[in-house]
This record gives C-alpha cells, sequence and structure tokens, in this order.
RNA sequence: GCCCCCAUCGUCUAGAGGCCUAGGACACGACCCUUUCAAGGUUGAGAUCAGGGGUUCGAAUCCCCUUGGGGGCACCA
C-alpha cells in the first residue's frame, strides 16, 4: 500500500475562508489518520488577486487551528519543508512550462488566437440562443499560415487543451461513490494557459498534484464537475489519477453556498469575536461528518483517531453559529485556570483599548474571578462585559433598575442605607462571601422584603447593571472600600430622583 | 440552456431491510437548583423519514419517476 499524501491548496487572494479551513481540516484528518503526508500548497498564479497579507492570514488562520502540514513553503523565517516543492505555484512556473510544451508537441493542446472579447460575444450569443456556453473549437485545426497571419496581427495566443469528443469518464469518489460524466458537458477545449504565459487552475492543480504523487484529492463539491477534466488532464501528462472524495458544502441560511455576502466566512473573524480553536475544529469536524456515535465534544487527537472520510454526508449543511456557540462554552469550560487567564488577556487589552475599562486586571485578581467567570463565558470576548464594571474608577447606576416594583426611590435609598451599615459592619472583621451573606439575609427578614429585591438593588448600585457574577462575590473581587463608596454613590442617585407620586 | 450532486425534527445529525410507535445534540417551552445571569439536572413540544410508484413476508434504509434544493459550465481558484 502506497503511503498517502494529501494537500490543501488555498488560493491567496482572500482571507482564510470557513470552507477552506474545513477542507484543510478534512484533509489533515484523513492524513493523520492513515499516517499519511499532509501538504500545503499555495495556488497564488491569480497574480492580480493575490496577496502577501491574505497568504499572511491563511497561513496564521491554520496555524491557529493547529493544523500542522508535513510538507510546505518557506514562510517568514521558516524554510520551506518537503522534497516535493517548490510549493508555492509562481515558483513552478518553469514545470508548467515543460508540461505544456510536452502536450502542446503531442498535439494534445494548441495554441487558440480567439480574443477575450471574441469570446466573450460568442458565450453571449450562445447563452442568447439558449444554448450552453462552450468553447466553439475555431482555432483546434489552424494551418502554419493561419497561425502566422494572427501572429502579424499581433494576437498573443493561449493554449487550449483537447477535451475528447463522446467519452464518458467514470470515477468512484470516495464520499459519493460511481459518478460519470460525459466530456460533451464540459464546455470544450479547456484554456490550460493565459496569454500571458501564465497557467491556469485546472492545469496547475493536476500538474502539482501529479508532481507531488498526491494520492487522494480531497474537496470541495464544486469541484465535482471539474474533475473529468482533471481526470484527462492526469491521463494526457501521462501520470495516475488519484482518488478522490468532494465534501458536501458549508452553506448559508437560505441553503445556497456558503458566502461573505451572507454569513461571516473569514476564519480571523470568529478568533477575534473569542471562539477557541478546540471548539472551532471540533464544531468543523461535525460539520457533515459524525462518529456514529452520540460523542460531540471532541478534542483534535479525538477526531483524528474516529474520523472516516466514508461516513462523511453527502448533502451540504448550513453554518449554526448557536451550536458553534454551545461548544465553545464547553471549550471554555474545560480549560485549566492558566491557560484561560493566558487567553483573556489579549480580550480584557482588547477592552481597554476600545475604552470599555480603564485599567487591566492583575494574573492574581482574574485568577481569584475565574470561578464565577469561567461558566458564564460562551465567548473569550464576553469577559468585558462579564466583569467588565470591575475596572472603572467611576459608575453612574440607573435609579430606575435599583427600584423593585411597589418600592419607590425613597424606599429604596433607605434599604441601601441599611444594607451598607450592615455591610460595613461584617466587612470590617472578614471580607468573604460567606460571611457577607447571612446577615443581608437576615435584614431582608427584619424588613419584611423579598430577597431578590434588596439584592438586585446592591446589584444594580455596585455593578451598574441588572445581570453579573453571584452577588458576594462579586463584592469580594470589587472590594471592601470600592463596595461601600458604589452604594453610597448609588443612594446619592436615588435621593436625586423626584418623589413620585402615585 | 446543458451536465453533475443531494433530500430524516427549525438547525447539526444517528440510522447500511426487521432493534424505528425514528435516537442524540443545538435552539425553544416547563420544572428543579437559585440573589440576577449562566452552568447543571429533569422534562416537553418538534420529522406521516420531500411526493409517487415498485422490489420484499417486511423499507427511512434497495430501484425508478416526479418535485424541490445545491453546484458546475471563465485568459478565478
Amino acid at each position: 500500500m502506497t503511503e498517502v499524501r494529501v494537500r490543501i491548496a488555498p488560493s491567496p487572494t482572500g482571507p482564510l475562508h470557513l470552507g477552506t479551513a474545513r477542507t484543510a481540516l478534512f484533509n489533515f484528518l484523513f492524513a493523520r489518520h492513515a499516517g499519511g503526508t499532509f501538504i500545503l500548497r499555495l495556488e497564488d498564479t491569480d497574480q492580480a488577486r493575490s496577496t502577501d497579507a491574505f497568504e499572511r492570514d491563511i497561513i496564521d488562520g491554520l496555524h491557529w487551528l493547529e493544523m500542522t502540514w508535513d510538507e510546505g513553503p518557506a514562510v517568514g523565517d521558516e524554510p520551506e519543508c518537503g522534497t516535493y516543492g517548490p510549493y508555492r505555484q509562481m515558483q513552478r512556473l518553469p514545470r508548467y512550462r515543460e508540461a505544456a510544451d510536452r502536450l502542446l508537441a503531442e498535439d494534445k493542446a494548441y495554441y487558440c488566437y480567439c480574443s477575450p472579447e471574441e469570446l466573450d460575444a460568442e458565450r453571449r450569443r450562445q447563452e442568447a440562443a439558449r444554448q450552453s456556453p462552450r468553447y466553439n473549437g475555431r482555432c483546434a485545426q489552424l494551418t502554419a499560415e493561419q497561425r502566422v497571419a494572427f501572429e502579424a496581427e499581433g494576437r498573443e495566443p493561449v493554449v487550449r487543451f483537447r477535451i475528447p469528443p463522446d467519452r464518458t469518464i467514470v470515477f468512484d469518489d470516495m464520499i459519493r461513490g460511481h459518478v460519470a460524466i460525459d466530456t460533451s458537458a464540459l464546455g470544450g477545449d479547456l484554456v490550460i494557459v493565459r496569454s500571458d504565459g501564465t497557467p491556469l487552475y485546472h492545469f496547475t492543480v493536476a500538474v502539482d498534484d501529479a508532481a507531488m504523487a498526491i494520492t487522494h484529492v480531497i474537496r470541495g463539491e464544486d469541484h465535482l464537475s471539474n474533475t473529468p477534466k482533471h481526470i484527462l488532464l492526469f491521463e494526457a501528462l501521462g501520470s495516475a489519477v488519484p482518488q478522490f472524495g468532494h465534501l458536501p458544502l458549508i452553506l448559508n441560511a437560505d441553503r445556497t453556498k456558503m458566502s461573505k455576502r451572507k454569513s461571516e466566512t473569514a476564519v480571523a473573524n470568529y478568533r477575534a469575536e473569542g471562539f477557541i480553536p478546540e471548539a472551532f475544529v471540533n464544531y468543523l469536524a461535525l460539520l457533515g461528518w459524525s462518529t456514529g456515535t452520540e460523542e460531540e465534544v471532541l478534542s483534535l487527537p479525538e477526531l483524528i483517531d474516529r474520523f472516516d472520510l466514508a461516513s462523511v454526508n453527502k448533502a451540504g449543511s448550513i453554518f449554526d453559529r448557536e451550536r458553534l456557540e454551545w461548544l465553545n462554552g464547553q471549550w471554555i469550560r474545560r480549560l485549566s485556570p492558566d491557560d484561560l487567564i493566558d487567553r483573556l488577556r489579549p480580550f480584557l487589552e482588547a477592552e481597554v483599548a476600545a475604552g470599555h475599562i480603564e485599567w487591566l486586571p492583575s494574573d492574581g485578581e482574574l485568577r481569584a474571578l475565574l470561578p464565577v467567570v469561567q461558566e458564564r463565558l460562551p465567548t473569550l470576548a464576553a469577559v468585558g462585559d462579564l466583569i467588565g464594571f470591575l475596572f472603572v474608577k467611576d459608575l453612574e447606576p440607573d435609579p430606575a433598575l435599583m427600584i423593585p416594583k411597589r418600592w419607590d426611590a425613597a424606599k429604596a435609598a433607605s434599604a441601601l442605607r441599611a444594607a451598607r451599615r450592615t455591610i460595613a459592619e461584617v466587612g470590617r472583621v472578614s471580607w468573604e462571601a460567606d460571611e457577607i451573606e447571612p446577615p443581608l439575609r437576615r435584614l431582608v427578614e427584619e424588613g419584611g422584603w423579598k430577597v431578590g429585591d434588596l439584592f438586585m438593588a446592591i446589584r444594580v448600585a455596585i455593578t451598574g447593571r441588572t445581570v453579573s457574577p453571584p452577588l458576594f462575590d462579586t463584592m469580594v473581587a470589587l472590594g471592601y472600600e470600592r463596595t461601600l463608596a458604589r452604594i453610597d454613590r448609588a443612594i446619592e442617585r436615588l435621593e436625586a430622583q423626584p418623589a413620585v407620586t402615585p
């Protein structure tokens, strides 16, 4: 049995896309499960749209998701690794040239002088006539004189690959099973080299997959109809045809192919929103695949262990952000304290930068908060919302929120004054959640109030909001002095309220 | 227009002819816990397995047709 060699071949014409990440993951899981080789190849032949920044984003994203490749291009100060390089297509130009020359010499390809304008006009004519768009073969049998004449006009030719008529290409897809497509449906002879001499996708993918000894091509279903072209090219090149596996697409909510127009497709944005890679990988793996058991929360090693391409679904699946958030919460709760602190830090720094909080908590402070924070975080970015009130100097709580139903401002103020006295008293002796709670409950009983009413008034007084971590833990985190100061300020604001006459 | 692929709760899925009066998870409702919010627990609602024909003693599972959806058909990848 030959060694498994698979590749992910993104093109740096945009930031790392969710779909690319998922395809990368399935290739990665397949390779690791089989003990094979996972290769990264950059398809940068679209020079008009490729940029270094996108390339960086793609590499960073894949690194973030902890997918490591065994062979790939040089990035930054990392040298290129692998013996089948280079792994950047723009550095492989001579190889495509050589392959194209061979096809030309064997008359499996030919020069075509049709201009883009002519081609475009022809395509429009066909569409108007309700015909399938296809190349009409005008340059397929040019004589030497005709070629010279075209050259004399200054026309720059492209190279077209001859698609044999009347042949049915059959292959056994690892996910979809038997697929048969007739060559008549392929749109006619295929351009493989642009007039500027740079090669096109269908050509480079076949040349490179052959040269890099790729054994399994695992990619999105959008390539299914293109596969016969690739098979024809492998054959013409005299190379072994790899196995194909076409993954179902990730869909927008309306079931169309996921697009940035309708969905959040950039992996970097999910990272910025505080999703963690464990959850992201877990979610992506389960989009279109399942273990067949009821396991849902799976680590990368567990995914590798259980992965099986044959059990991948055939139907496309809608990206469900709510489910991703749930998984993210699951994974956040599993992190160790130190790990979580490290991951939270950049998000807190961002809160400072955005002016939402005024200073950064120390590791010690953060660690003390973890027990009440960890199970409340759907994403890392939610941390600011959760405990941000601790790291601002002044709070101006809304009096309306401190007045329970059936109470008025005066009653709320006097209740808070009583609570303040109690808190001040206990706090002088001990400043622990378990010590603060009982006397306040006693106070509620004496006053004949409802627990929730008083506690909510205090909550709003010290946090400025109606939702917070548990009240007494919050007070401890805030500190004795600041707690009292905030209650004082809250009372002042209540007293400034005009008396309500019902 | 032509070609290809697909079809189980709103969503992700289990299901490889009898285990299915279709299971799990997310989301949703109720309850428990409870100082708010979470988390956790219990529980409920939610799918005539797109429709119609076959095959079979028996079909969500196999075959055919219809319908619906998606993808592809570039000097993009």
